[in-house]
DNA sequence: CTAAGTGTATTATATCACTTAATACACTTG
DNA sequence: CAAGTGTATTAAGTGATATAATACACTTAG
């Protein structure tokens, strides 16, 4: 139950998932809905670790697949950088939003939804929206 | 990646997620789609554990997580029967499905979705369906 | 050049969820 | 009574996760 400031992001630690898992959704969002700019420096890996009290092979583990998503760029001996490349964010946001959409029409079908009857049910989950 | 026949009800078992998960979803889905009828009795633990080659203490967690669920009544000394209850299965359905969707719109939400581009997003994803 | 701050790598250890194994008990039915 | 139910217990093994301590290569500010 962390609840830390680091710059500019604010950070929700618990334990109810994995610690790199938490730090790279969180990463993630912010890039994704623009909280943090394209190009900025993001905390390094000591800092972080020690603002989060956790190990800093743990923030490792999140900054490599931060990297491997293509949201990040590492510049040895000065920091990591989110990429200045909105193109690189957008086509994360469109495939990882794609995998949400499969994995959720996967799952109401395996409780005897349609497609239809998805859409009518989302309707009325989310009227005032 | 073990495919079996156990009764009417067809197991795809695999090493991508914990093994009384997946045998939780599959009798979940089956029950919920109608596939397996009320009032049936599925196999015994001991049945489903040799046929899936897994130990009985495996599948003893998922049945009992099914019992939570509303979805199977056990009997001592006779063996393990889905609900006759229409209006239990039911129940399981649509409050299961509520939170596949509160936790879809999160993850979207997360990648800076809004509401109303989520829904133009899944039409065009199925547009023929 | 030096010191401090970067990312990175390695080795060891600890914990927890998951799974298996072996065994035993209580209950029900033929 | 015998065979088949669900249930409980104890022990052990494995892999993912996390920590700890340490070291190396690189960059920048002074």
């Amino acid at each position: 139950m962390e609840n830390q400031q680091v710059g500019s992001i604010h950070f929700q630690i618990d334990f109810s998932q994995p610690l790199y898992e938490q730090i790279l959704d969180q990463f993630r969002s912010s890039i994704a809905k623009g909280e943090i700019d394209l190009g900025d420096k993001i905390p390094s890996v000591r800092e972080l670790a020690q603002a989060l009290k956790i190990n800093p092979n743990t923030v490792m583990r999140a900054y490599q697949e931060l990297e491997r998503d293509g949201l990040t760029e590492k510049r040895r001996g000065q920091g990591t950088f989110v990429t200045a490349s909105k193109e690189q964010v957008d086509h994360f946001r469109h495939q990882l939003a794609g995998k949400y959409i499969e994995s959720f029409i996967l799952q109401m079908e395996n409780l005897g939804y349609s497609w239809s009857d998805i859409k009518t049910y989302m309707d009325k989950k989310h009227l005032g929206n």
